[in-house]
DNA sequence: CCCTGATTCGC
DNA sequence: GCGAATCAGG
């Protein structure tokens, strides 16, 4: 399997969004953890700065915490997403601190309100739109088979918690599954 | 044990 | 360049 400029791309995106080296693995197919987290090393992409170890070997200090939430912004509450939006439809400038900030939001939202299982709004294949969470629920062999449903902000496939299911091997998804 | 990322080194 | 083996740590 080789590295395609394509999968380096999705790589890149899916490290970014915060996703671990198992879940991207998954998603991309084909390749390990171990081959997703040598990839970022060689990409030279920024590392996670909380989890993971060291070799055996001594190492050298670790750089400052990437995800740290900018200083300048420590004590600033989060702004909700909507208020976000709307300041950047009136054509206001984002602030470098404030690109980070969300950033660093996005990632948090992501590791921490994924655990919270949607509603599901039992919608059927042809309800289903640009804006709704297409994760199956059921036998699609029965009746009550239908999918998630759930709004979400932009046109992903999937709400936050089923994204999150999807980029885990399958062997994993039972556990979280309901 | 489950998981995580980091590192090494034979290929 | 690639990634399995191995490591330290949550």
């Amino acid at each position: 399997m080789q590295w395609s400029d394509d999968r380096v791309e999705r790589l890149k995106r899916l490290w970014a969004e915060g996703l671990s080296a198992s879940q991207i693995a998954a998603q991309l197919g084909g390749v390990s953890r171990n081959a997703v987290i040598g990839k970022v090393h060689r990409l030279n992409l920024p590392g996670r700065a909380k989890a993971g170890g060291s070799s055996s070997a001594a190492r050298p200090a670790k750089r400052p915490a990437q995800t740290q939430r900018p200083t300048t912004f420590q004590n600033r509450p989060a702004t909700n997403t909507t208020t976000r939006t709307v300041a950047r439809a009136a054509g206001a400038t984002m602030l470098k601190e404030e690109v980070e900030v969300e950033a660093y939001e996005e990632v948090e939202v992501r590791r921490s309100l994924n655990v919270v299982v949607p509603i599901s709004r039992r919608l059927v294949l042809t309800e289903l739109t640009e804006r709704t969470c297409k994760w199956p629920i059921g036998d699609p062999m029965k009746d009550d088979f239908h999918f998630c449903g759930c709004e979400i902000s932009d046109s992903a496939p999937y709400c936050t918690y089923h994204a999150k299911l999807a980029y885990q091997p399958v062997s994993e998804r039972r556990k979280a599954a309901r």
